[in-house]
DNA sequence: CACATAATCTTGAATTATTCAAGACAATTG
DNA sequence: CAATTGTCTTGAATAATTCAAGATTATGTG
């Protein structure tokens, strides 16, 4: 579970280069931290890349996450009530739980297999292309407080 | 569908006081806004409610959502890249589309009936509460717009 | 119905996450 | 290795939301 995958520099140029952007030391630091910590946000993301590239900026940041999303190298996630978080972009289909109290998330796999909720609906008019799942609830820290 | 409620300033008043909760214009208002108009955000509905109630401030209106939602009359839904819009709580179980570049919310049955997606899950040690499914896609009149 | 009490609202300001802009700098192409 | 274009740094702005203190009001009680 949250199998921790461990890329060489040379992976992590490829698929950068591979998504039609220029390989650099940010990307591949935000690339390196998210795979190390999953369902980081933009700040958590920030403090790690800083261990190796101290000059980095908050907002080059938020520009490298920007870009590897929009090139499918990232998957977002921005649930209610906490900043927006960042996973590597596994092409499995899998789901969110959040931590109510904490903003813990943890990942989850579809609990029906097929995905049946995701199913594309005709019906709305939309064009869809994603579907997200998001359970809600106290993570085990959380349940052992009171209050 | 998105069939509009018509209540009557009884039952909102009633609805209101039955969540434990003091009857004040705000919140009828607020509760008034939102049955004319689904998934508004906060300063959709403050817009609606000024028109009834000229002085009533912005941090009201956030100040009765807040306190309408965690009693439990509406439901707040907060897709990432937009703020968070409101809806009444129907009881019914339906999720939301979401238009990738207009934000516009539309709600939409579970696909599949029953909803097994929303199934609480047991083996992810949280004690899970709620259920959130999100579409993406473009609505119709985005799909009329050329990029 | 007037009062006491606690909840709620108003006003004003602060926070947090995120984005914008201009110029400096660096990665790829040829 | 020079040109080009994309990316990063610095500094500031925005947008949504929250906090705080005092004024006001809804509701239960006498």
């Amino acid at each position: 579970m949250g199998a921790m995958i461990t890329s060489t520099p040379k992976m992590l140029s490829d698929s950068i280069r591979g998504a039609g952007l220029k390989v650099t030391e940010s990307r591949l630091a935000v690339l390196k931290a998210l795979e190390s910590q999953s369902h980081a946000d933009a700040n958590t993301v920030f403090d790690s890349v800083k261990l190796d590239l101290p000059g980095t900026s908050l907002q080059a940041v938020y520009g490298v996450l920007t870009a590897l999303t929009s090139a499918g190298l990232l998957r977002k996630i921005a649930p209610a009530r906490s900043s927006a978080r960042y996973e590597l972009r596994t092409g499995d289909n899998h789901h969110h739980v959040v931590c109510t109290r904490c903003s813990a998330v943890q990942d989850v796999d579809c609990v029906v297999g097929e995905a049946p909720c995701l199913t594309p609906l005709h019906d709305s008019g939309f064009a869809i292309h994603t579907a997200e799942v998001t359970f809600w609830g106290l993570c085990p820290a959380c349940q052992l407080t009171n209050s």
